[in-house]
DNA sequence: TTTATCCTTTTACAAATGTTAAAAAAGGTT
DNA sequence: AACCTTTTTTAACATTTGTAAAAGGATAAA
């Protein structure tokens, strides 16, 4: 696997969680794509159901859903990061969300059809993915712990020691409705102190 | 499998999931055991790491940890539920929380140790615990939005229509740090209409 | 029954967040 | 630059939830 493959940090991001051997490798090669995104551009149409799993080569992407008519941010995924909408892909069903490009954003789309039947042959692959969904899984059980015992203030300010770059490349907005707050809410906690 | 096995009900859970061949169940069933706990006694300590998945035979049991010194609920199952404590499990760190008998219950439980050496040569549990994991991830992910985006009270109520059960078996204290709310909050909810 | 303990409710007040509307600031386009 | 649109902030007020303390109920043990 050459260092400028178009899926060289695809393959890096598995080998952390599960490394592929070459088989494998090449079977996720040939059922990949790379797509681009212009900014503020969704992936896909809210409605449809999910039949691609996507990575994020470079740019910035978020999964949104309306919730009465608001637009709330679900994830943001950074380069190298999985952008999944789970809820469709694990069920079957429409999704209610979409994938959008905060900034220009390149992705290595994988389809999930053919990823589900590689996993007959290539028990590595379901090896990988099955890690990939536990650790998806634990992130979102912190993420419910912090939403009900944090007040916004503090996962605010979290926020933004871990992940300063939030701040910088997402609008504001995305970010309140990401924590659980109105905007006026994180406009309010921004202008206190400090 | 005789429908009076120790193991029947937990093979009918996992049949609507991904059903298992012969070979499968019965290694399913050399790696598990029968425990039983009195109400209000703990399966495993806080802070022990978690090598073990429990399925609710009979009984009724939580998942719950100490924030802040305060008993927080964070997971209820009923018969027919798995009960893992999935943060220890799937990151082989010591587990913050520890499961708990609600009631007097009877738990199968599963060796993870053993289950995980199975799946290199029965890939059928492999995929098993790969769909449970994911349809446990979408769940948490639809309790996120049920937590940012729907006030205590009408969580409370959709608690009591979705699972009447919850209310009768299961002290009101447990139930407020489940939907992350204070005794006294649920207590005025409760106290309202109605 | 009596006592002790735990669970639940009530009350009063404080703090956090939501709602609405308007103003200010920032970005894009002609 | 001037204009339009979007984003962010500010303000005033309403609502929800938290905190602390006390009282009432329920349950279990002596």
């Amino acid at each position: 696997m050459s260092s400028d493959s178009p899926f060289h940090h695809l393959f890096e991001f598995f080998n952390q969680i599960h490394p592929l051997n070459s088989d494998s490798k090449k079977a996720i090669e040939s059922i990949s794509s790379i797509v681009t995104i212009a900014k503020n551009q969704d992936l896909q149409p809210i409605g449809a159901t999910c039949k691609t799993i996507y990575f994020v080569k470079k740019g910035l992407a978020r999964i949104y859903y309306y919730k009465d008519g608001i637009d709330v941010t679900e994830y943001f995924a950074f380069e190298n990061d999985l952008i999944i909408r789970a809820e469709s892909l694990f069920t079957g069903k429409p999704s209610q969300k979409a994938i959008q490009a905060v900034e220009q954003t390149e992705f290595v789309g994988i389809s999930s059809d053919l990823l589900f039947g590689l996993f007959d042959t290539l028990p590595d692959l379901e090896r990988l993915f099955r890690k990939i969904t536990e650790l998806a899984y634990v992130n979102t059980l912190n993420r419910i712990e912090s939403i009900q015992f944090h007040p916004a203030e503090e996962r605010y300010h979290r926020l933004l020691e871990e992940n300063p770059e939030f701040i910088q490349r997402i609008p504001l907005k995305h970010i309140a409705s990401y924590l659980g707050i109105t905007q006026v809410s994180l406009s309010r906690i921004r202008g206190q102190k400090n």
